[in-house]
DNA sequence: ACCTCTTTTGAATATTCATTCAATATTTTA
DNA sequence: TAAAATATTGAATGAATATTCAAAAGAGGT
């Protein structure tokens, strides 16, 4: 692919981002990215085929964004159940700091449909992907090291962990706030997956 | 209101919690809930005079229905906490059982926006609403009569219970799953909110 | 049976949308 | 510099949309 198209695309990708963010799905119109990106409407058709390949291309951007950032925010060699917090901090972290690529992000998730018609937010892979097998991993590894409670379901943990981290987006755009917030979670699930945390094993 | 009226409105409100549920928000049309509903699309206007008044009208028909379902569940007599138990399993409950009414709520909350362009999901009001506030009530009550650790915040823990019910529409639909999925989302809110339960307060 | 109000229809309107295409401009290659 | 490939434009197409409206059908009361 040459220079001008990744730049090209680069560019219709930020307008769309900026769109969806400001007036949302039904607003990301070929007109309303081209006039943002000011180029002419069929220049978007151009550079992608169609809508919804647009669409994966904008999504695909997004998740490998949020997952360099929080990944980068994990070290190495602190105990597992530290890299838990940092992985709680920096998701909450990345909805603050990119609240408009967050934004896009739900508004793609919630909104678009596959050519047969299936929600993406409906779609069912049996293997956790993205950000879920980031947080998955560092749970299995706790567990493999006995660092964690041997009866620990993963699936069900992580789920409720990027759950309450997810539903911070309703909340108002407080820093303070969400940082209280990641702490609060942060304790709740260290002593439910840390032995001598209270539980039965 | 005529019973005719009321009759159609409600005949017509059901079509598009199917029509939502199966198609999603932008096949929503008047056309397809007039198909659905074996009615002329025009009718739709009659009744509904705008798409944004049906939306509105749409969505406190679920609002009402749900928190209903949830309130029903609730005991009277029974120690906060278990309550509280009751709440988490009514809410999981009510996603498996009313699940086109739970999909069709979804379906407008992220898609729909009013007549400024504010979407549904980012609006603010300062005060809870709806099912965070029975909860937050519960809670409430606990740390009152000192069942509940003094030091608890409500908001953050009413957020962090309702993000992970939530976040179980992404799993697949299994009675066993889910159960299992509040149990285990029990256990940790218990130890995290009950005196003796590990903490400093 | 007649009148009035409500309900329902079918057609018409004006708008918006993604996509296509031929024509033009720009860049790359030889 | 000439030729070829690529990038960009503006106009056109066809399909789908919410809403309006005049007319028809239906119901209830007197």
């Amino acid at each position: 692919m040459s220079f001008i198209q990744e730049q090209r695309k680069e560019q219709i990708i930020n307008a769309c981002i900026e769109e969806l963010a400001e007036s949302g799905y039904e607003n990301m119109t070929f007109k309303n990215i081209a006039k943002r990106a000011e180029i002419n409407p069929s220049l978007v058709s151009y550079h992608f085929k169609s809508k919804n390949i647009l669409l994966f291309a904008l999504l695909e951007h997004i998740f490998i964004h949020k997952i360099e950032h929080i990944q980068q925010s994990l070290s190495e060699d602190k105990p597992v159940i530290e890299r838990i917090e940092e992985y709680i901090n920096a998701s909450l972290n990345y909805q603050r700091k990119f609240r408009k690529e967050n934004i896009a992000m739900i508004e793609i998730i919630f909104n678009a449909r596959t050519e047969d018609n299936k929600a993406f937010y409906l779609m069912d892979g049996d293997e956790p992907d993205g950000v879920y097998l980031i947080l998955n991993s560092i749970i299995e590894e706790g567990i493999e090291t006995q660092q964690f409670k041997s009866n620990v379901d993963v699936k069900i943990l992580t789920r409720i962990i990027n759950g309450a981290i997810d539903e911070m987006i309703f909340a108002p755009e407080n820093d303070t706030e969400s940082e209280r917030y990641g702490e609060e979670l942060f304790k709740m699930v260290k002593d439910y997956l840390c032995i001598g945390g209270g539980h039965n094993e």
